[in-house]
Parts: C-alpha cells; structure tokens; sequence
DNA sequence: TGTACATCAGTGAACGCGCGTTCACTGATGTAC
DNA sequence: TGTACATCAGTGAACGCGCGTTCACTGATGTAC
C-alpha cells in the first residue's frame, strides 16, 4: 500500500525540496570556495532566504557540511557505478579515479580531512559523519569486490583508501610541481603502492 | 674565529631565549589542547607575557604554529637517530614508530594535516611549511637509506610517508575501536602496505 | 659623574571584524465547528 | 459561509562571543660626549 499524497505528505515533500535548495546553495559555494571561508550569510545569500531560515531546515553549520559530503559520495558512488558498467576495470583504474576525483572535487577532500581530524565539529554533526564514513567504506568495499572476487576482504579495502588518501593528501600542495605533474607523480604513487602493495597484502 | 661574545650578541642571545620560552609555552598547550583552541591569549598566560609582546617575536600565530610543528620534527629526527643508532632496524620497525609517534602526538598530527590541506593560512607561514615539509621528506629518506641502502629512491620515502599517514588519517576516530584496538590495527595496515607493498614497488 | 638620547622589552586596552545562532515577530495557509 | 484557532515558513535585527592584531605608552638599559 502506497503512503496515500496527503496534504501532510506534501507538505512534508515541500519541506524536503526546501532543505535540498538550501544544501544545493552550500554545495555550490563549498565547490567554488574553501568550506572555512563559506559562513551562513553567504549560503542563505545563494538560496535567496534569510539566513534565520536556514535553522529551519538544518540544526547546525556542521550539520550542512556533513550532509554536503554525503551528496559528494553519492555522487562518487554513481561515477564508481558507471566505470564498474563498462567492464575490465582493475584496481589499478580505480585508484586512479579516486586520485582523480579528489583532485577535481579539492574542496571535498578538505572537507573529509576535517572530519577525520574532527577539528571543531558540533557533536550530532559528527555522529552523522561517522555513520557516513561507515557507509562509504562499505559501498568502497562492495565495488572491490566486485572487480577481485570473492577472495576479497574489508581489510583491503581499507589499505587502499588509506594509501590513495595519503597520497593526496600528502603532495596536494606539495611545492615546486604544476598540477599536471602533481596529478601523474600521485598516479604513480598510487600505482606502486597498490600494484605490488596492498594487492598481495591478503 | 669564535662571534665575540659583545654585548650586540648577548642581546640576541636574549633575544632568541625569549623566543623559546614563548614557543615552549605554545607547544606546551599545542600538546594538552586542539591546536584551534588555542589562541594568543592562553599563549601568553602560559609564557607569563602580554599578547602584545608575543608580536616582537613572532609576526603572526600562523608562525608559532609552524614553529611548533618544526619543534615537533626535531623531535622525531632525534628519536630515529636513537632508534638507527640501535642497529637492525627494519622498514617494518619504522612503520610502527611512527604511526606511534603521531598517535601520541596527536595534535602534531592534527596541525600537519592543517597546513597539508592549508586551510586557513597566512601566506608566509605557509611558505615555511614548506620549507619544513621538504625539509622533513629528505630528512626521512636519508633514514630509510641508512636501512635499505644505495638502490633507495625518493619515490619510495614518499609512498612509505604517504601511506603511514592516510592510514593514520582514515582510522584516527574510527568508531567501534578502542584506542588500542585502533593501534594494532593500524600497524597491521601500515605493515601490509610496506612489507609486501611499498617494499618492492622501487 | 652627569646629562641627553637611542634602543628595545613589555603592556593594557581597544580595534575590528567575523560569524554562528537566537529572538520576537509577521503573514500565509490549513483546520475545526 | 464565516469565524477562531493552529501551524508553519520566513525574517531583520540583534546577541554574544571569540580572537588575531595594533596602538600609544611606560620603563629599563645602554651609548655618546
């Protein structure tokens, strides 16, 4: 049996298309700028509503972040999806797309960095951010498994998002590399490590 | 021929003197607190001075924090020594020492990751940074020369860098571990990756 | 030995700004009877 | 059909606080002659 379209459930639909304009607004600004420097004023500015109103649909600062990040990793789950389609896909392609997708979505990549050192994060936010991080290690999981088969466990999983991640995170800036360099000495990074690393480490 | 010891250099050394002692008192709460936390005012109540004063030594806060973090890697440069000095040290051993070192020091941590993704920085500070980072990479392969020999290449201290610290990264706040839990299964991680990953990768 | 001057450590108070969040309120829409 | 009431979106303005940094100033110490 249907949820029958009460007017409570449209309602209640409205309100959900109004919390997703508002998180749409954030998502673009965070995509434009650093996180830090996007502050509520500007975010309310971007969905055209007063920045009150944005405590109507969102308990905390934190709380947008956390569910910008969730959009993000939806979003990487489709791309992941799309690249699992078209088949012969070895590990080797996904590191990297995900060095890949870092680097184009920097501002994620921050925004996960500061939730895995949880700097000053309201509590319920971090909760949330935990059960995402969860979430995305599973869903990474799923689609390993895939390519390696059965054999596959949780364990490699987390190696290899250890390694990428590392990897990014340590040569993101690193200085005296243009972007194109910095993008193919982190491929090859990757690469080694997980080639004739993580691979055999089962 | 020794700097004579003219009252100009007396003053410097003085000078320089001053300098540690309110660096001393930043690390001291840099180590006890969130490096956020922390501002210029508990800075200096820790040194015993005004806020005012710390500005003749140091130009901003961004400065103290990279001068902390240098502090910091002093102190690892030193433990490495002791810990080579002690022959028969594998990649293995230095894997472990420092996931160790940076979960108990967990606000070096914090801070590296801080000025790696640049949040917020000033623009001088961040040059430092950088300096440091190099500084701090070659200081690193040197070691792991000491213990593989002549064939050892850079590519190699970067993945082995890279890899400890996304694993640090990624399962510093994972929930449902204990912190010891959390240690092992860190070392676990980080040993897979270099023994049977980054090792051959050269 | 004394006087005028330069140098520099040190400071309390304020500047300036940003920013997350809350308050008290308005106005529209739906509901009850 | 009309009236009283409930619900909820939305808001401008202010609260409250923190915090890096600067200013104008004092006081001590050294230097020049």
């Amino acid at each position: 049996m249907p949820e029958e379209a009460s007017f409570k459930n449209l309602r209640e639909g409205e309100r959900e298309t109004r919390k997703e304009i508002i998180l749409n607004a954030a998502v673009k600004l965070f995509n434009a700028h650093v996180f830090h420097e996007v502050g509520m004023r500007d975010i309310a500015a971007e969905a055209g509503i007063s920045p009150a109103t944005i405590y109507r649909y969102f308990p905390s600062r934190d709380d947008i972040l956390v569910e910008a990040l969730l959009q993000d990793i939806n979003r990487i789950e489709k791309r992941l999806d799309t690249l699992l389609g078209g088949k012969r896909i070895g590990m080797e392609d996904l590191a990297i797309e995900v060095v890949d997708y870092f680097l184009a979505n920097e501002p994620t990549f921050h925004m996960m960095c500061h939730f895995l050192t949880s700097g000053i994060v309201d509590a319920e936010a971090l909760k949330k951010f935990k059960l995402i991080q969860e979430y995305f290690l599973n869903m990474f999981n799923m689609k390993l498994k895939q390519i390696k088969g059965k054999s596959h466990d949780v364990f490699y999983t987390h190696a290899f998002f250890a390694s990428v991640t590392g990897v990014v995170l340590t040569f993101l800036h690193y200085p005296g590399l243009n972007k194109q360099k910095k993008k193919e000495y982190m491929h090859r990074l990757a690469l080694a490590i997980i080639k004739e690393g993580v691979e055999l480490s089962v």
